[in-house]
RNA sequence: GGCGCGUUGGUGUAACUGGUUAACACGCCGCCCUCUCAAGGCGGAGAGCACGGGUUCGAGUCCCGUACGCGCUACCA
């Protein structure tokens, strides 16, 4: 396939959410894969709901994940004059007409319950579908308000082929005409404005969101009706949340919002991963086994074929704080981060040590080694990127600036009042190694346990609280070392006060 | 109300053009490892493929109906 285009079109009412990552995944991945372009527009007709600050986060988002777009950011409201100018066009052909009934206000909340409601009364066709020519002519320019409407045909049906959906056919009977032009200042519609963008812009592949299949009708009309191309569409089937229901940013707020796993320590390869595998599957049987993708993989197995028809759940459980969102996302950012390359984590680890001001240049000078081996060691306990900041703490500070964890204490130091004098005594043991690794301050740990006549659990617990706060972490004598002599010692001294 | 789309374990998915006890991942449970917590290894529970008919030697895979869910039906996008 040459010359591929495809485009994301965000309308900036909220902030990038995890249906239009995944709607912009899907274009970028297609883009990529053939060589097309992708182009980024933002379709901010609805000025009443548009914000910039929603441009941003759409953009902030879209830059995050590394979605980049070869033409663009496009503003639709931009190209305001050019859909009128079709609409015209189209009055002028004939396939629309103008409307002079006066405007009827809809407020957003009813809306579903007046639509209802008017199906139950019998539908009347448009008084002015057919009124003459001449006689509207002169009612507009008498400055008679009016809005155009699209002259659906009388009989027959639209027809397209989806590639995720097929065959898809409706009656024309069952498509109202559709309004092209407000009567105030005749403002384009969505339905004419997407339509004469996508013709504008040369796309070629339409991936959207299924909740615009039905009216996939309508603009293949206009298409029809401005004697364009009608472009291949491909709709993707919805995100929803644990209800089935919508999945709402009114609703579900943060959990929906993309920044939101930015924040939260994702790393982006991984959050796209798992976007991807929402509602999409590769094809290739090779891979049907998979779950890890790297973003080329996902360049090279990524297929219009390979996406669902179904809806997809987005899985979580609210008010669970440690599974906050879907728990194979959690994992598999846990999974990135415990077997990427450590050169590709580094600048993500140092961004979020930076952010927490634990980052001190050393690490990629002097202490460079000690830094690679420390993170090395931590990240397998790390499910995001603020763990190497949370549980990471202890051993990027000199002093004792990091928590104790108040029942690990008691549980760990507090338990054996023997402990306050035993701890001094390790200290001074650790302090009097001449080599200072893994076997030698193990060995010195269970010689100090033997004459002391205590087990050796005890002081392991105990000093793996004393030297990180924390009751849990990697093996002991990796921390001991990793810690490092003097701050060891120190630290064992300072836990002999809290006991 | 009308039109459309969908329905495989709790979740995400797989199962060649119908053909062995429906597979994988997340999650859950147990065991091993062990100084803790993870990770890792091993094993287990969990769907008979929304439901009801039909076609067929044989259906998750084809047909019809029903239910449920979702979308659209707006001078919103």
């Amino acid at each position: 396939m040459a010359d591929i285009r495809v485009r994301f079109a965000p309308s900036p009412t909220g902030y990038l959410h995890v249906g239009g990552a995944r709607t912009a995944l899907f274009n970028w991945l297609f883009a990529r894969k053939h060589g097309g372009k992708f182009i980024l527009r933002i379709e901010d007709t609805d000025i009443q709901r548009s914000s910039e600050e929603m441009v941003r986060g759409i953009l902030e988002g879209m830059a995050w994940l590394g979605l980049d777009y070869d033409e663009g950011p496009f503003f639709q409201a931009d190209n305001a004059e050019k859909h009128r100018e079709a609409a015209l066009e189209l009055l002028d052909r004939g396939a629309a007409y103008r409307d002079f009934t006066p405007k009827e206000e809809r407020d957003d909340a009813t809306v579903k319950e007046r639509i209802a409601e008017a199906a139950r009364q019998t539908a009347t066709r448009n008084p002015f579908r057919d009124l003459p020519r001449v006689e509207s002519d002169a009612r507009a320019a008498a400055g008679e308000p009016f809005a155009i409407r699209f002259k659906v045909p009388e009989a027959g049906r639209t027809s397209f082929e989806d590639a995720v959906f097929g065959l898809q056919e409706r009656e024309y009977k069952d498509i109202e005409d559709l309004v092209l032009l407000r009567s105030e200042g005749g403002h384009p519609l969505y339905n004419l404005s997407v339509v004469v963008d996508d013709i504008l812009m040369n796309i070629t592949h339409v991936i959207r969101g299924q909740d615009h299949l039905s009216n996939t009708h309508k603009q293949v009309l206009i298409y029809e009706a401005l004697g364009k191309p009608v472009p291949t569409f491909a709709h993707l089937p919805l995100i929803l949340a644990p209800n089935k229901g919508k999945l709402s940013k009114r609703k579900h707020g943060e959990i929906v919002s993309i920044t939101t796993y930015r924040d939260a320590g994702f790393i982006p390869d991984a959050f796209l991963n798992f976007l991807a595998l929402l509602g999409w599957a590769p094809e290739d049987a090779e891979f049907a086994d998979r779950e890890i993708f790297s973003r080329d993989e996902l360049i090279r197995v990524f297929s219009l074929e390979g996406i669902h028809k179904s809806n997809a759940v987005f899985n979580f459980t609210e008010g669970d704080e440690r599974n906050w969102t879907d728990q194979k996302a959690l994992w598999m950012n846990a999974e990135y981060i415990k077997t990427w390359p450590l050169d590709r984590l580094l600048p993500l680890v140092k961004a979020e040590l930076q952010q927490a001001g634990l980052w001190k240049e050393e690490f990629e000078g002097a202490r460079k080694a000690w830094f690679d081996r420390t993170i090395d060691l931590v990240r397998e306990r790390c499910r995001t990127l603020r763990d190497f900041t949370l549980k990471g703490r202890p051993y990027f500070v000199d002093d004792l600036s990091f928590e104790f964890e108040e029942a690990t204490v008691k549980k760990n130091l507090q338990k054996d009042p023997a402990l306050r004098d035993l701890l001094p005594g390790l200290a001074d043991a650790f302090a009097a190694l001449a080599e200072f690794n893994h076997e030698t301050t193990e060995a010195c740990l269970r010689a100090f346990a033997d004459e002391k006549g205590v087990k050796a659990g005890l002081l392991i617990n105990a000093t793996r609280t004393a030297l990180t706060g924390q009751a849990a972490g990697p093996g002991l004598f990796d921390v001991v070392v990793a810690i490092g002599q003097p701050r060891a010692s120190e630290r064992l001294r300072h836990a002999a006060s809290l006991v």
